[in-house]
DNA sequence: TAGCTATTTATTGTTCAACAATTACAGAAG
DNA sequence: CTTCTGTAATTGTTGAACAATAAATAGCTA
């Protein structure tokens, strides 16, 4: 559904800006998860006027980033068990879905290629958020195999939230280290039009990742605040 | 005196009071598709201010019902065929994975047979208005069969966006009585636990639907109005 | 007339200040 | 310790103002 016919991502309003802004400061982990975001400090701190602010924090709401509160203001999200367990029911059916029935000659797969490479590369210097992120990359390119536009929103939704989780947990290595390979092997049959197969793998690769996000996370929000 | 009711849905604030509102009158079709909504305007006539208005625009763009020009203002999304089709692309995706992989007892079964239910009546008393949205309900369920709240959320925009386009779609009986019959069969090889031949027979359901639409809407752009 | 440029006009982007409504907080009373 | 109550702080919402941008108009030139 577009207009007239501009897809004119060039000009840039502040809300958008700051939005973008916000967007990344939260994933990078900078806010703490269920801190409030006062907007007379925030506006202050940005350098934008409340209401601005206000028209930034209903995007972010909508990208389930934050959490909003009538009357008590709006909260950075705490992901949960449970919307973990979710979201990674949704990366399943995606991306599952999206892998086997790809077709061979598909652009995407050149992405999936240059974030393996990325973060094979990121894992030689232990550069692990690097690898984070490659990661992301690899899997977001997966997704645009469908070849859906609005597929592609919702996934980077899904991701985003699903960053923020990860923000929460340390030792980044042991998260990321072991999908490097898995990934490869997956891109390998990927390569191979065994789309079937790699999309078995995908699943086998979600369902570890899952168990292991899970279980650092009970034994981290045991030890440290906020229950649940 | 009764705990803090946990995620406060019973209050509601004047902007997404207003968000609703618009919400339901753009996908009743009350604003023709790419009319420019003026703050001034609309916001006198909903009796808000233009701020307010403001940040209800912001979460309707992120719906998808609206759409965001900087410096020249909201417009009401224009459905076009690039759109529908990767409408149903996604379509296809969630509802048949969802479906094929369902569990036998699952609560949602019971909305998919209320909608069913719902679509008779309406059929029997030519209401092809009522039935669409029992049509529509229908699938909601199908997507709730795989348990996974942000899905349900990302569906649900999907299906307003549709909505949108079946707006400007004359002949609703052409559009939604071949499909009561469908779902009907549908629903009956879900009830008797043969989900991969429900998937199949939803896939040709959509598929099917799909094609009519395009025609449909083909016909109906060439003559009136905004091309493409 | 057609086409281009400059100017005017309307609309959006953003800020500010104010007030109402609601919630959180702290202290007093039981 | 609990409950109530009043106060302070925060959000919700408004109106007006001005800057920035796009649309519409008028004027000029060929």
């Amino acid at each position: 559904m577009s207009l007239p016919a501009s897809p004119s991502p060039a000009v840039r309003t502040l809300s958008e800006r700051m939005a973008e802004e916000l967007r990344q400061r939260i994933t990078r982990g900078e806010f703490s998860p269920g801190q409030r975001l006062s907007e007379q400090t925030l506006s202050d701190s940005l350098g934008i006027s409340r209401n601005t602010l206000r028209e930034v924090f209903r995007m972010l709401t909508k990208d389930g980033l934050v959490k909003h509160s009538p009357n008590r203001g709006v909260f950075v999200a705490i992901p949960s068990i449970a919307s973990i367990i979710d979201i990674y029911r949704v990366r399943r059916l995606m991306e599952c879905q999206a892998l086997g029935q790809a077709y061979p000659r598909h652009p995407a797969k050149k992405k999936m290629r240059d974030a393996v490479e990325t973060a094979l590369r990121c894992r030689a210097d232990s550069d692990w958020l690097g690898a984070g992120t490659a990661n992301m990359a690899f899997h977001m390119a997966i997704v645009e195999l469908a070849d859906s536009e609005r597929l592609n929103l919702l996934f980077a939704q899904v991701l985003a939230e699903l960053r923020l989780a990860f923000g929460l947990l340390q030792d980044p290595e042991f998260l990321h280290a072991p999908y490097v390979d898995m990934n490869i092997n997956i891109l390998e049959l990927a390569e191979s039009g065994e789309f079937a197969r790699a999309a078995a793998a995908l699943n086998d690769y979600l369902v570890h990742s899952e168990r292991i996000v899970l279980a650092v996370y009970a034994r981290h929000i045991s030890d440290s605040g906020w229950g649940i």
